[in-house]
RNA sequence: GCUCGGGUGGCGAAACUGGCAAACGCAGGGGACUUAAAAUCCCCAGGGGGAUCUCCCCCGUGUGGGUUCGAAUCCCACCCCGAGCACCA
């Protein structure tokens, strides 16, 4: 199973990054079956969502018009490309037969206790007038409208409890034989999952108990006050009589301020105190109590103990507020009454200092005995933290499926029964979102107003729709199964063909698309619709194409169709030209001036082959090497290379592996050697880069079937051992000369041959050798003194 | 700030596990072919210096140190570029 991810068809068409991924992916798949394997290549199309939608406001035509316009085009131009696709297999998540099974997806996750419904401040983007994914914020705007400052908007949202599978999310990132994956695509999960070892501390105050999460326990005597993030319940009860309008005032004022500039990290601390105290556990001190924003009700448990000591931002506040401050942290010998500056941070001399029978102690230990001493008071146990949130899929808009559920006056929510899906999108002519918050499914009175499945009575429809990445979260598991129309992955093909075996896609997906589909795998297999819990076995992320430094991008206008270049130059070219640019998992930049170089050599290895289809046949690819009737150097440099192009394609190595087939046919040029077998293997090899172009050769070959049935070439080791070698001979460590010595001889010999060699002898100037290393059949290396 | 990548000729890059730095290609220079140009083919090509000119020396993988017979590769410190995370307690 060779995947890739489908592209969404809202632009004008593939652009030269796609393309790129496209054949990186496609030249995987026609090399495996080449080996042998039967390969399954779907594409399809992710064609609904946010970004379609704004392109057909854009243009303005209905996307339900203006999407399969764009799906013919994609289609032409990933023909065009050469790609192995399967056809048969195609689907797009806006055919209602793909989306029915989003929609079942749904009702199987709500079934599960796993989808549920809360009233949440969200992320409002103003352009795109719908809730965004924590995901999809950047650095406080939106992704889609740079310079779009989102704000917070409370609407009732349906969520999906990634956060019960933060852990084992985490853990099978390091299970190779779960899930093999570019690192910096784990890393980024790693990340985004951000967990946390730490302690709960329970302060007590004034009858009530304030819970706090820290990652540094050892710093507990340090804890000078407390910080509850405005929305913490316990707020209303802690603040005293005369701090109440106060701290009414300020928790307004926070409400009306966006979640996104509540989380611009260096921003002047503000905050007022609730007039309550609390006492430190440590300590018995009494400590005051405020409020702030800096303090996020969505992390942890929403208030802090707060150390200026040793906390930077508590240092602040603290500064700003004139809070006490005390160091219990102290490097050895340093004076524990030393005022701080800033706040200091541990390092491996520290040692606790004011902190009582905890003092001489580094911070490890000190924040283990700490722990333990608080939980044998019940007062505080060891526990992780996760910084990852509930995955929110209710979108206000148009472009998606409609939610499966209705509300009754008197039931409640109810889910759309499964033999009622799909919940057709209907038709809407005006399908533009509002400021109201509510989707545009809404205007559409027919479809909006039904009977309650529970009751009968007079219901309305649920009128958001889901998040895009529900779509994508599970395309891979229906391509297999598209013809079936009673059922979203069929048990047995599901069984053949699952967990994918190679995934090549972009990092821009690595906290998204990879996260979800991997969480949905998880719940799925624990409703045992599917025997795994890893969806993509081996996961590549491929590099970026950039023009001019810069990653492309419409606004900057450096954008690249594909076409032009595939009319002038030829699909192959382009391909080949796009595999040699550089890694593959590293990308690089398009440059048109590059080009000529694999035309040429495919206009070389025409020539060659024109050449050994006339000419005698000779040992190769499946002739056994019986008459050398070409140069010996040649029959071994076509050999190592068979052997350098398999091991590079295995690994992705594409700009090696079209290096090491340039090299063989220079070598083959230069000896004249002109050989039938050779010309085949080298077709053969070229097949997953240039397969129309090989298709050509091989039948020029002599060959009546597709060059994608041909066998992949195999190399003979006798062709690779040598019998002479040539030995690098160093003198201190610089090479001086080399020398020709018979394959396996010993170091004596190697350095008897080393000392006779002129070239060696003049830099040794009679001197004696100290000392001498041999790296066999590499290097000798003579030191004198 | 934290976490990951990366920095090698004019350019894209290559270099197995510490063992000939620059393979392969682009652009460039010279030559052959041609009335000419394009295409094609052949040769040259990291920088500097020397020479008895089919030869030799020195320098050279972001910077500075270190380990080693030997470092693009390993270690320490720093600089720069890219990506992810970020008032996450």
């Amino acid at each position: 199973y060779n995947l890739m991810m489908f592209p969404y068809p809202s632009a004008e068409g593939l652009h030269v990054g796609n393309i790129y991924a496209f054949t990186g992916a496609d030249v995987n798949g026609r090399y495996h079956r080449l080996r042998g394997k039967t390969v399954f290549e779907p594409m399809g199309f992710d064609a609904f969502g946010i970004h379609s939608e704004n392109h057909a406001i854009k243009v303005g035509v209905h996307p339900g018009e203006l999407i399969p316009r764009n799906i013919a085009n994609f289609r032409r131009q990933l023909r065009q490309m050469g790609g192995m696709f399967d056809w048969r297999h195609e689907l797009s998540t806006t055919d209602p037969a793909y989306y029915k099974w989003t929609q079942w997806l749904f009702l199987q996750l709500l079934k599960a206790g796993k989808a549920y419904k809360k009233q949440a401040a969200v992320n409002w983007c103003p352009e795109c007038k719908t809730v965004l994914a924590n995901e999809q914020v950047i650095a406080g705007e939106c992704e889609r409208h740079p310079g779009v400052a989102v704000s917070q908007r409370f609407l009732e949202q349906w969520f999906f409890r990634i956060t019960d599978y933060a852990e084992r999310l985490l853990a099978n990132l390091d299970d190779r034989a779960k899930m093999d994956w570019s690192h910096s695509t784990a890393m980024a999960q790693r990340n985004w999952i951000g967990r946390s070892e730490g302690a709960e501390i329970a302060f007590e105050a004034g009858g009530e108990t304030i819970r706090v999460f820290t990652t540094r326990p050892d710093t507990l005597f340090g804890a000078t006050f407390m910080v509850l993030a405005p929305e913490h319940p316990l707020t209303e009860r802690l603040t005293t009589p005369a701090q109440r309008k106060t701290v009414e005032a300020y928790r307004q004022r926070a409400a009306a301020t966006d979640l996104v500039s509540r989380r611009v990290g260096d921003r002047e601390k503000t905050g007022v105190p609730t007039g309550a105290h609390a006492v430190n556990p440590a300590t018995g001190e009494p400590i005051p109590v405020w409020i702030a924003d800096y303090v996020l009700m969505e992390y942890g448990t929403g208030a802090i103990m707060a150390v200026p000591g040793h906390d930077q931002r508590d240092f602040e506040f603290a500064s700003a507020f004139g809070l006490p401050v005390v160091r219990v942290l102290a490097a050895e010998g340093e004076d524990a009454g030393t005022p701080l500056e800033e706040a200091l941070e541990a390092t491996d001399d520290a040692r606790l200092v004011n902190s009582g029978q905890f003092d001489g102690m580094n911070a490890d230990e000190g924040g283990r005995a700490i722990t333990a001493w608080l939980a044998e008071r019940g007062a505080g146990r060891a526990t992780v933290q996760y910084r990852l949130y509930d995955w929110c899929i209710s979108r206000q808009r148009y472009w998606g499926p409609p939610i499966p559920i209705i509300y009754c006056e008197a039931c409640g929510p109810v889910p759309v029964p499964e033999e009622d899906l799909p919940v057709l999108l209907p038709p809407l002519a005006d399908f533009r979102p509002d400021d109201s918050g509510v989707s545009p499914l809404a205007r559409d009175a027919a479809w909006y107003h039904v009977p309650c499945p529970g009751c009968g009575r007079p219901a309305r429809r649920e009128t958001d729709v889901s998040d895009t990445f529900l779509d994508s979260a599970w395309y891979y598991l229906r391509y297999p199964s598209t013809e079936f129309d009673d059922r979203p992955f069929d048990p047995a093909r599901t069984r053949r063909w699952l967990p994918v075996a190679s995934y090549i896609g972009g990092n821009e997906h690595a906290v998204l698309h990879l996260l979800y589909s991997r969480f949905l795998a998880m719940v799925l297999q624990e409703l045992g619709h599917l025997h795994f819990e890893e969806p993509f076995a081996r996961f590549r992320a491929h590099g970026l194409i950039v023009k001019d430094g810069a990653k492309m991008s419409k606004s900057r206008g450096n954008v690249v169709i594909p076409d032009e270049y595939i009319a002038q130059w030829g699909a192959d070219t382009f391909r080949m030209y796009l595999m040699f640019l550089g890694p593959f998992e590293e990308g690089g930049d398009f440059r048109d001036a590059g080009i000529s170089g694999p035309r040429r050599f495919l206009d070389r290895v025409w020539d060659y082959v024109g050449q050994a289809a006339g000419g005698p046949a000779g040992p190769g690819a499946s002739a056994a090497p019986a008459e050398p009737i070409v140069a010996r150097e040649a029959l071994v440099k076509y050999h190592q290379t068979v052997k350098k192009v398999t091991g590079d394609l295995e690994s992705l190595n594409y700009n090696t592996a079209i290096a090491a087939m340039m090299e063989l046919l220079n070598t083959l040029r230069e000896h004249e050697a002109v050989s039938l077998g050779v010309a085949e293997g080298l077709v053969v090899m070229l097949a997953p880069f240039a397969p129309h172009f090989a298709e050509e050769c091989w039948e020029r070959l002599g060959h009546g079937t597709s060059v994608m049935d041909a066998a992949w070439p195999g190399w003979d080791e006798q062709f690779l051992v040598q019998d002479r070698v040539e030995v690098v001979v160093q003198v201190n460590g610089k090479t001086r000369s080399r020398v020709t010595v018979p394959a396996g001889a010993d170091e004596e010999a190697v350095g008897r041959a080393a000392l006779a060699d002129e070239a060696t002898r003049r830099f040794l100037d009679g001197k004696t050798v100290r000392k001498r290393i041999y790296v066999p059949g590499r290097l000798i290396n003579l030191v004198v003194g």
